[in-house]
DNA sequence: TTGACGAGACACCAAATGGTGTCATATAAT
DNA sequence: ATTATATGACACCATTTGGTGTCTCGTCAA
């Protein structure tokens, strides 16, 4: 259904602190240009079209041409991969199974 | 309860492939010596001990020295952080709520 | 007590990262 | 027709990253 370019991982993707902003801010609006997300953070256009960019190689944002503007919009379905990997180390930290594992333990006594 | 030394990001810690598996293999043992670690990869030892200290920094990993070796568990804890963030943007790929959404935008009009 | 083993602490290096500024070009507005 | 805007495409740069090798020092075993 979805074809993955997949040039950069995802956990690559989100390291950055920016990056995750643009993701933040591509969820709160359908689409926007570059000039409106640029204006969001202190560095210049350049910085903030290459962050795009990798965000784009992950697959997690999109962008269509309207005039002369660039718009982005978020395509956050990639996050799944995180979203699994993550849930994978949840039972390390699980209040519940934290108590299972005692009762576990003090039932092998 | 816990305190966050919390140097290091942790999205920046999980970042890389080779702390990600660190991270796996840790998970599967109490407790693994460096040099046990380190023949589980083809890079030195210098180069897994340097992707330990960065996961020490995201506080995913703690060490104690037994001996002349140094153990390594984990500590998942940390990676709630990044459940949570993730959590936030499941409702964008749930078909459920596309389906939702839709719904919604039909009674608008 | 003499090695061998495990690891810390460097110094070092190439490549990637995250910024900058500038130039050219297409589009919109006056 | 002219000017301003939005962007892509570069070239450039400092710093970080992810690896290497070497030296030294505890610790365990013979």
């Amino acid at each position: 259904m979805s074809e993955d370019h997949q040039l950069r991982d995802v956990f690559d993707a989100i390291a950055d602190p920016t990056r995750r902003r643009l993701i933040h801010l591509l969820a709160e609006a359908e689409e926007i240009p570059l000039h409106e997300l640029t204006a969001q953070f202190q560095m210049g256009r350049t910085a903030v079209s290459k962050h795009l960019t990798i965000l784009k190689e992950a697959g997690l944002v999109l962008d269509r041409k309207v005039g002369r503007e660039t718009r982005f919009r978020l395509n956050a379905s990639p996050l799944r991969e995180i979203q699994d990997w993550v849930a994978f180390y949840s039972k390390f930290w699980s209040t519940n199974l934290l108590r299972l594992n005692q009762l576990l333990e003090e039932e092998e006594e």
